[in-house]
DNA sequence: GATTGTAATTAACTTTTGTTATGACAATTT
DNA sequence: AAATTGTCATAACAAAAGTTAATTACAATC
């Protein structure tokens, strides 16, 4: 169950047969299916335990008064929400789901538990949320300072590369189950300006996106064009592929 | 020493005076004095115990190849930097200051100690890292999706509120001793425009900004206007008011 | 296969924001 | 005291991005 967290942490270190197992079990002991375009979280909740994605996209958001909304984050298999988040009296945001999603609810108590015995798997899940962390501070680059051509090709990098992380790109090729009205409330364009955009990558040759399905056919290339440094990820070495099925 | 952070962490929970001494303690093991405009941490550095500010202003940031620069974060007095942050490889971006600053540099055993120990300095801690998490997300919707003038105004009104949780406000006064060109790169804006936008805040009555010092003259207002909801601080109840000097 | 709703695309036009340049002023340095 | 530098202010113009609206493509459902 919690194979895409675990393969995700193991860029990082390599967990015991124990840790593993322990992780699987705690994924195992309470799991929902919520479907597509639906809350997990609203703002204003009581904060409740962790949820661990196994399946499919989510994202945290928060909305202004007038209808403005502003997706914070990306939630995709094997990333965790709200570590801690109990700590705070109540959600500052929402999250909600892209598509239909498996989440394993794992209690507080289980969590503890987890991060108490083993040292090595405590470390890991608090480098999860580092880099949890690093990239909310990318996003906040990436909108402040890029044009909305890099601020789109960094993005599809992104979601590219840390798919990949998990093992879930096939070649250049992976899911992109969001609207353009999504990526417009993601980067803070609209979605005219984001079709334009999107028009601009494709026609220079960089991307395809077709239906659910974006191929980045030069990586390296999208990644000079738009000033991606994929450090913040601290994944480790890049250029490990662990693709499913590459030539 | 560590009276600031002391402040800050008692809107969360109230401390035992055994507490209270530990952070002290720990406050002044080795102090440094940094002065203004200089980089206290650089992206690229292997990351190092913990920053604790003591006095001044600090800010997190990045630069992009070509010279662009985002400022990610403020880090004022009582603010702890980088946590857990030795768990990675290098810093993802660098620290620099903003006015000349003091800060205690508490290395990552007496950090162990404190938590260890006891349970509610580990969670008031624990809360102090949850809350810069959740004011890196507010800024990504205030750069996402406001407008210039309400990007300020909630810049403006989150740097006032801050520096009121740790009793650095003088009534509706407080210092603001960033240069144009400076909160031009925090909000995503260029220099001439956010002249324009203070000309703006200036010319509707909402603030006074004369050399380094900053008075919103009637708060409230200015949150309607910019749509600034502390919640997202994590502060307790609003209105309960730490000022130095209040009428 | 027709219908319906959602998403993508495109165009015309407006607004916002950026760029470049210049002058005033104050703080520092020489 | 003179010169330099940094900051703030303002104007004129250019570029980027938003808005509205109409149209087309697509996918789901009946």
């Amino acid at each position: 169950m919690a194979e895409f967290l675990i393969r995700k942490l193991e860029h990082f270190t390599s967990l015991s047969t124990e840790d593993k197992h322990a992780l699987d079990q705690a994924s195992r002991q309470r799991t929902r299916r919520i479907r597509s375009r639906d809350d997990i979280v609203h703002e204003g909740d009581l904060p409740q335990g962790v949820n661990l994605i196994l399946d499919g996209w989510a994202c945290r958001y928060k909305t202004l008064e007038d209808g403005r909304r502003q997706i914070i984050a990306y939630l995709l298999p094997g990333d965790l929400c709200d570590h801690h988040v109990s700590i705070l009296r109540e959600m500052d945001h929402s999250i909600g789901t892209v598509t239909a999603v498996t989440l394993a609810e794992i209690p507080t108590e289980t969590m503890r538990q987890l991060t108490a015995g083993q040292a090595r798997l405590s470390q890991a899940l608090c480098w999860e949320s580092l880099v949890a962390a690093a990239i909310q501070r990318e996003w906040t680059v990436n909108i402040g300072q890029r044009t909305a051509f890099e601020r789109l090709g960094h993005l599809l990098c992104e979601l590219y590369v840390r798919l990949r992380a998990v093992g879930l790109t096939q070649g250049n090729t992976c899911e992109l189950p969001l609207t353009q009205a999504e990526i417009a409330d993601t980067i803070g364009l609209s979605v005219v300006h984001v079709n334009r955009t999107l028009q601009e990558l494709r026609s220079v040759g960089l991307i395809s996106l077709r239906g659910r399905e974006l191929t980045i056919h030069r990586l390296d290339a999208l990644q000079r064009a738009v000033q991606f440094n994929p450090n913040y990820l601290h994944l480790g070495r890049e250029g490990r592929h662990l693709d499913s099925n590459e030539a």
